[in-house]
DNA sequence: CTGGTGCGTTGCACATTTTGCAACGATCGT
DNA sequence: ACGATCGTTGCAAAATGTGCAACGCACCAG
């Protein structure tokens, strides 16, 4: 806990919300201004913050660069794009691949149903936990204990009218979700978008990543989404093999 | 010029190279061990380093989270997407979106070609700036003695035959593309690849950002490709008209 | 043209925060 | 089971960061 880097990390999210001057700046840090233009100043040096030409300050370029260093490192995501690729291919819609780090699930990989890409367009965007059928795999493979207490913590916004309405429901869910290996989300973030999730699995049988398929009503309902779950599976344990420096591995026995 | 933030700041691009245990990541920022874990502990504070399973280091999520909302902000890219897209769809060619900052030129937005041969690149990757076509366009438009200052500063990689030289070839090169209005990368990054570029400007005239067609030789000679200019001329200044107000905008007149 | 207001910026003295040390504890491999 | 390696903690010294007050500058109104 280092009061003075804590402060100026402080600035990011902030700053995230909109370009701010450094009165705002300080206002907000609850700090004097002659503080807040030394931090800003450091940040500004490393790139992570840039004033523009009304002197306001905003995110700066290098944080992009680092979050793609960052993202080109997840050795999962290179390992698995190709088998996203090909999914995709196979059933024409849209892809996800999702990991769990700290409180959070996000999206570190996507293959589009419509256009030629747009990518990294969402990814990089945490994913909502209670709903989402990746986040459901992701946090059934937490230890009981941590489990629970991420459950209470949580909150269950009520998306939809299937949305998970609280920690009871959801640790129910993660349970189900664990015994039988795979998990969906019918409806409960966008109320006409079905998804089928598989978990993506390390040497030590872990979870280390989850994959989906997401469409929305209008194109298959959900009953037709659902015969997808084998190729989806399927794909899952490709990847599972692959990962673990092993060729393609058995069904996890459950 | 913070002491401690420099520091902590300096820890990002070191573990973007990949993950590092506490005693590298000390010995790389020449500090003790003690004060590498303080910085590591509130840069995982803030969500930028996770760590992992085997209680290495590497960058977290938040990063990818904050680019993801400084990309949103940044109006010029919400306003071009749409043109590129169509562009895309007119032209079949990759189509990237540039702008400059802080001595760094980098992708904001990017729609991948239809043809198989894709290039590569990558949103938030800085882009060349020797080189490039849409950087040509963006260093043009600075004041004349930073732009000189800048020339003297880069390095002139020969990534081939057909690169910029030198400083004094650079500053040929951007004066032409400022008087022309558009810029071409023609096979100075890559052999084979093609650009054509034209910038986007604000309602003061000044240069906001870049945007560029490019492609194989194996799809179309450069030649071919130059006939598509007045197309990407025509959707930048649609863009630039857009972005300084006075265009067919959601909002109409008050 | 002039006086005033709001903003970013600088030098400085104080003290709070950070630092390196050394010792502890856990984990892993032999 | 033992030693080596690595992460972690408390503490005293001091280096660093902090707030203050004054300055410069641009913009606006009188």
């Amino acid at each position: 806990m280092s009061q003075t880097v804590d402060r100026a990390l402080s600035i990011l999210p902030l700053l995230a919300e909109g370009p701010a001057d450094l009165g705002q700046v300080a206002d907000r840090l609850g700090v004097h201004k002659s503080t807040a233009l030394r931090l800003l100043r450091t940040l500004h040096e490393h790139g992570l913050v840039y004033r523009q030409s009304d002197q306001r300050y905003r995110l700066g370029a290098r944080l992009f660069a680092l979050a793609q260093e960052a993202m080109e490192n997840l050795d999962i995501r290179e390992i698995a794009h190709p088998h996203l690729v090909r999914l995709n291919e196979d059933c024409g819609h849209t892809v996800h691949l999702a990991v769990y780090e700290d409180d959070e699930v996000l999206y570190i990989d996507k293959v589009e149903s419509r256009y030629p890409v747009r990518m990294y367009s969402r990814i990089g965007k945490p994913v909502a936990p209670t709903v989402a059928a990746v986040a459901k795999l992701l946090l059934a493979d937490l230890p009981e204990a941590e489990r629970r207490a991420l459950a209470e913590r949580l909150d269950y916004p009520q998306y939809t009218a299937r949305s998970t309405l609280n920690a009871t429901a959801f640790l129910r869910e993660l349970e189900q979700a664990r015994e039988r290996g795979w998990a969906t989300d019918l409806g409960g973030h966008e109320e006409s978008i079905n998804c089928v999730a598989a978990p993506i699995r390390g040497a030590d049988g872990r979870v280390v990543a989850a994959m989906s398929i997401s469409a929305p009503n209008v194109v298959v309902t959900a009953e037709e989404l659902l015969t997808l779950l084998p190729l989806v599976r399927r794909t899952a344990d490709e990847i599972s093999g692959e990962y673990s420096g092993r060729a393609p591995v058995p069904h996890p026995s459950v």
